[in-house]
Order: C-alpha cells, then structure tokens, then sequence
RNA sequence: UCCCCGGUAGCUCAAUGGCAGAGCGGGUGGCUGUUAACCACUAGGUUGGCGGUUCGAGUCCGUCUCGGGGAGCCA
C-alpha cells in the first residue's frame, strides 16, 4: 500500500499519523547528538518537512552523509515537533536513500543571484523562490481557463505555424525545410515553391486573426498558447518566445472589451492571493514589499479609464521632465505610462481611443476619422500588460485601410471574407501571460517567470 | 540595435599601477532538539579572451565576448 503523502497535505494535518512515506529532495542535514534532522521538500509547496533520524537506523552513517539535493524516500510517523519553527515533523522508521546529490551541485542552502540561477536554468525550479513562482504560473494557467470556461468561452488551438506575415505584430520567425547550404533559387531569390508548405513560412506572432474566425462562429473565444517575436529586444520585459491569453468576442464593443480585461485581472489577482498565499509571501518578504498592496490595490480599485487624449493632456500638465516629448499622434512612451499608472493614478489605467496612425490595420475607425477602438491597460512597474482593441468589421472601411498601408490584400482574402459574410461588431485584447506573472509576483526579469527564456542570442536548456 | 555599468575561488564580493584576499559553500575533526546551527583545521585562482602601454597590469588603453540596468519595438 502507498502511504505517500504530499508535504503539503501533511503540513496541514489535524492530528499525528501513524504511518506515513514521504518522498523528496534534501534541503538540508544537521546532525545532532544520536539523531539527524533533514529537511525534505517534495516541490508540493514552499515549506520543508523536517526528519528525525536516530543512529539506530542500519544506513544511519550513510544518512549522516547526506548532502543537500540527494533524494529521499521517508516512511516513519507524523508526530508533533517539540522545537520551535514547525508543527510536525516525522520519526523516519527508514530512510531509503534514493540518490546522492555530489559535492559540485550547485545549489547551496543560501540565496543565489538571479543572474546565476540563469545560467542553471534546469537546476533553479529547486530554489524556494523559482519553486514558488513556477507553481504560481500553474495556479494562473489553471484560473484563466476557469474564468473563460465559466463565462461560456471556448478554447481555441490556433496553428503556430503560420503563412501570413504582416499581422503588425512584430518580426516573424522563420520556418523552413530547405537546406539552408543549398537554396534553390530563381532569377537571384530563393524559391519557397520548393519549400514545405510551397510559400514562406513562420512561426506565429499572435493568434488573433484566427480567434476572429472562430469568434464569427462561436461567439465567445480565446488562446492560451506560445507566441514568437523575432525581435532583437535586450530588455527585462521581452522574450522571444512567450504565451499569450487572446480572448475574441462577438457582438462586443470596446467598452465590453475593456471590461472584460479589467474583470480578468482582478479575478486573477484574486486567485493568487486565494490560493497562492504562501508563495506570495515569499515574494512580499523578499522581492517586492509592495507586493501584496499592488495585489490587493488590482482587485479592490476600479481601474482608471482614460482616452489617449486625456492621457497626453494630463501628461502636459504634469509639468515632469520626460526625456520624450508630449505630443498628440505620438505613442506613449514607456517613461509616460510609468508616470500615468506609478505616479498619477497609482493604480491600474485603461487607455483608450488612440490615433489611427500608431496603431494596426485591423482596429475599429471611430467616428472621428482621426482615432481608432484601441485600449491598452497599463499596471504599475510593467506598463502595457494587455493590448487590445474593437475590430474593424466594416469592409469597406477595413480594406481601404489595409490599401491605405499597402497590405497584400490577397493574402488576406479569408480575413476580409469574415467581413463580406454575416460580419457583427467584435472586440478581443492580448494579455502577456509573463508579464502578469511579474506583475503578481514582483519578479522583475521575464526571464525568471518562463521556465527556459529564449532571448536573443541564447537557447540554451 | 543604441546608451550606461560590470566579469577576481563553486557562489557573493574585497584588493592607491607593486606578494591575489574574505564570507559562504566543499572536505576533515569536534560540539550540540537543530532551524541559512555552531567551533577548529583544510583544499581551492591562466583575475572572461586577444592585443597594447609600463621596470611591473586584477587595476590604464584598444578590441571581442558574456552578464546586468535603461531605451527603442512590443505582450
């Protein structure tokens, strides 16, 4: 019979247990007069089980030998812990040593720079702090899958690879089967008729325009799925290689849009503070004190809403040196959405309405002529953390714009038949999954919220 | 891609242009219901690479490389 139990059921026993196993890594021995402590952790949470062990174990000098990292299997009972700092620990009846971790693993029972623990990327999900952001990243996959399934969307798988280019979104990875020594060419150019799908080929950079379609079929959809940006970005919010959460509703306007992202957010900080309180208390004690304030500050204040306009006037009066000028018909600059959203409002800010001209072909025209459906929710220490926008579902209207920008409209033929048949007004956003990550847990490098970052010249793990 | 800062023991860091060090970790021994245990001893280095200046370079200069911070691009 397998008695084994999860640390962290067993940390929050009732009563002592009899028999139980418990199986785990090795944080760390002492060893006292006749008996040794080992702290055990299983990855089921951040706390440890500390272990008797007495020398009248037959391994015992093997025991003593023990180093941090080295794998354990523990049978013994649950009994209340006479010391100080835990409730319980166990009488080990055996310990069956599973594995000897040697004397160069590089983890030590001390705090490691982030920076190192990147370069051990395999090895840092055994660290309190990458144990606990990783098991947070689960508990988030999980609850945004909940807040859409619970809302009647559906899921949608769209393709990674993709045929068409210009979704405004960035450099595309390349995908090719050709022999990259020996191109075929025509006329000096390389021939992608030769090549697997017959036609240049990438990895996708959003699958928005496929959520449409679904959208027009469906109703209410999204993805949760990884998304590829070519980028040369050398910055602590930027990978090449992240997952994006793109909900895509029908009959929804931008003021539906917005407050479905707002309503995200705030159930998602709810959820990691619900069910990830111990974790995040290892961040607000070591990471970020604000921490637990910002969580709250998501879920409890109506985010501010404001147009572009607004946002440039209240920057103008702000009077603050920035190091790029306030213009209208300019983007906002990372420096200004700090100020909004740190400074000025110090909470979450929608902004919405900007000009056309900064903005994908694909964003609804407003009435104005001048500005398009587009929001952007700004958070503190991040910035932009969802982007998002009403669809332009006039066709007329959206293949002028496309011409206007010199799309190949051929290429886009399945894409403009959405809005040649039974086209309705439609809204969705992107949310950055990592950076919501960074945002609820105070990590400040993106690197250090995926399991194995890719970033411009690294690929390694 | 641009700007700034950095690379010294396994890790975190010291070292006026003049003998390359400490703490932690590792090893050995001791002590102890301990909690990042404690005490003693011990091993451990091509100072990121290449080139230059100098009697002499970890230190100054050039260049490459890697890492960090910021910016652009964006999620």
């Amino acid at each position: 019979m397998n008695k084994r139990m999860k640390i962290n059921k067993l940390l929050y026993l009732d009563e002592a247990v009899d028999e139980v196993v418990v199986k785990g890594w090795v944080r760390t021995r002492r060893s006292a007069k006749g008996f040794s402590f080992i702290e055990v952790n299983d990855g089921s949470c951040l706390k440890n089980i500390q272990i008797i062990a007495d020398n009248s174990q037959d391994n015992y000098d093997d025991i003593c030998r023990l180093t941090t990292g080295s794998a354990v299997a523990v049978s013994g009972s649950v009994v209340e812990s006479p010391g100080k700092g835990q409730k319980w620990e166990i009488n080990a009846k055996n310990i069956e040593i599973i594995s000897i971790a040697p004397e160069d693993y590089l983890l030590q029972k001390k705090r490691h720079s982030d920076e190192f623990l990147r370069t051990i990327a395999h090895l840092r999900p055994r660290t309190n702090k990458y144990g606990a952001a990783f098991r947070i990243r689960s508990e988030l996959s999980y609850a945004i899958h909940k807040f859409f399934r619970d809302r009647g969307f559906r899921y949608i798988h769209t393709p990674i690879l993709t045929g068409s280019d210009c979704e405004g979104a960035g450099e595309l990875f390349q995908v090719t089967t050709l022999d990259m020594e020996n191109m075929p060419r025509i006329n000096g150019k390389t021939d992608y008729s030769a090549d697997f799908f017959g036609k240049e080929a990438g990895l996708t950079v959003s699958g928005q325009l496929s959520a449409e379609m679904f959208a027009l079929a469906l109703g209410d959809v999204y993805t949760f799925g990884p998304t590829f940006r070519a980028e040369n970005s050398n910055t602590s919010r930027h990978v090449a290689e992240f997952w994006m959460v793109e909900p895509e509703m029908a009959f929804c306007d931008l003021d539906d849009d917005m407050d479905v992202a707002e309503e995200m957010l705030k159930y998602l900080a709810g959820i990691v503070q619900k069910n990830c309180a111990e974790d995040i208390e290892l961040f607000a004690k070591f990471i970020d004190k604000e921490l637990k304030d910002t969580i709250q500050n998501t879920l409890s204040s109506d985010f501010e809403r404001i147009s572009y306009e607004e946002a440039i006037n209240i920057l103008e009066k702000s009077k603050k040196k920035f190091e790029y000028e306030i213009k209208y018909g300019k983007d906002l600059q990372t420096e200004h959405e700090r100020y909004l959203t740190e400074e000025y409002f110090k909470k979450p800010v929608t902004v919405y309405n900007y000009p056309k001209d900064i903005k994908p072909f694909y964003m609804r025209l407003n009435d104005d002529n001048m500005t398009v459906a587009a929001m952007d929710i700004l958070v503190p220490r991040i910035g932009e953390i969802i982007g998002g926008s009403q669809r332009e579902e006039r066709f007329d209207v959206l293949e002028a714009r496309m011409k206007e920008m010199d799309m190949p409209l051929k290429d886009y033929w399945w894409y403009l038949d959405s809005r040649r048949y039974g086209s309705v007004p439609h809204s969705g956003f992107g949310l950055g999954f990592e950076r919501l990550l960074m945002f609820l847990t105070g990590i400040s490098n993106i690197r250090d919220v995926i399991p194995f970052p890719r970033t411009p010249k690294n690929i390694e793990f």
